[in-house]
DNA sequence: TCCTACAATAGACATTGTCTAAGTCAAGTG
DNA sequence: CACTTGACTTAGACAATGTCTATTGTAGGA
């Protein structure tokens, strides 16, 4: 089912329920929750799970590179567990909806080496932000 | 001396001593500080200043277009002053250094119609993270 | 079954940001 | 220049998000 815990299992990770349960919560596409998201919907599994957990648990999935954690509003980060496929973010100003997009091209390549100031590069975030359908409707 | 202040002035601010310290520290190129890092600044010019008035003016600031806000690592917002410039950013991940960069080409133009979901983009914004020349060497 | 190291818990604490009520002052008016 | 007024500033309480610690619990191997 969780592609997710399949992967984490393979890691050596203990296997408990708390665990689980975040996967589980994760599980999806465009999904991009807050930490506290996170929790609320893993307490409705199983009441007694604590805040520490969860925050440690997302900690521990975005250092095993299995979680991609996303800073869209300066807000609470989200968390993303589409980390296997690359992808940016399409973000709507109004009501905060977050889509997964695949733009074209390299966006590394149009830094021209005069721009990049000695940095040795590993990675380019392109977060879109516009009005969703549903927002601009209902202006 | 100030573009920023002059500019605030030209839009019926009305001018106070903490305004005028609060765009004197913001003003230059690549500066990109926290709220509380222009609040620690602006104390060591005006010392009665206070945390809020700091907030409130950025806030401002950032209203009337003439600042930007930054989210680039989950922590504190930063703000740059480069508003009338259009950059992106570059970012070291060990040290949180922060440059302006100019790349080329236009990322709205990679984004093909079918990953736009029905929605009106209005803005892109791109960070280039990777690790700065000086952190390189002291490895 | 028992042990042990790793994991979970509650709650204090830290950081960043927002709000409120009261006092202060910039700048227009006479 | 003095007056007036509404915008501005202030201190500190409050809120949201995230981290840490000391203690208790438990997964999984021996």
């Amino acid at each position: 089912m969780s592609d997710l815990l399949e992967r984490l299992r393979g890691r050596g990770w203990r296997m408990t329920a708390q665990r689980r349960v975040v996967a589980e919560v994760l599980d999806g596409d465009h999904v991009h929750l807050t930490a506290d998201e996170v929790h609320a919907r893993a307490v409705t599994r199983l009441p007694e799970i604590s805040r520490a957990t969860v925050y440690n648990t997302l900690g521990e999935m975005v250092t095993l590179g299995e979680v991609i954690e996303v800073a869209t509003d300066g807000r609470a980060k989200r968390y993303d567990p589409n980390a296997h496929r690359p992808h940016q973010h399409l973000v709507c100003g109004r009501c905060g909806a977050i889509r997964d997009v695949h733009p074209a091209g390299d966006p590394l390549a149009d830094l021209p080496d005069t721009e990049r100031f000695g940095f040795t590069i590993s990675n380019v975030e392109v977060t879109y932000r516009g009005i969703c359908p549903s927002c601009a409707t209902t202006a």
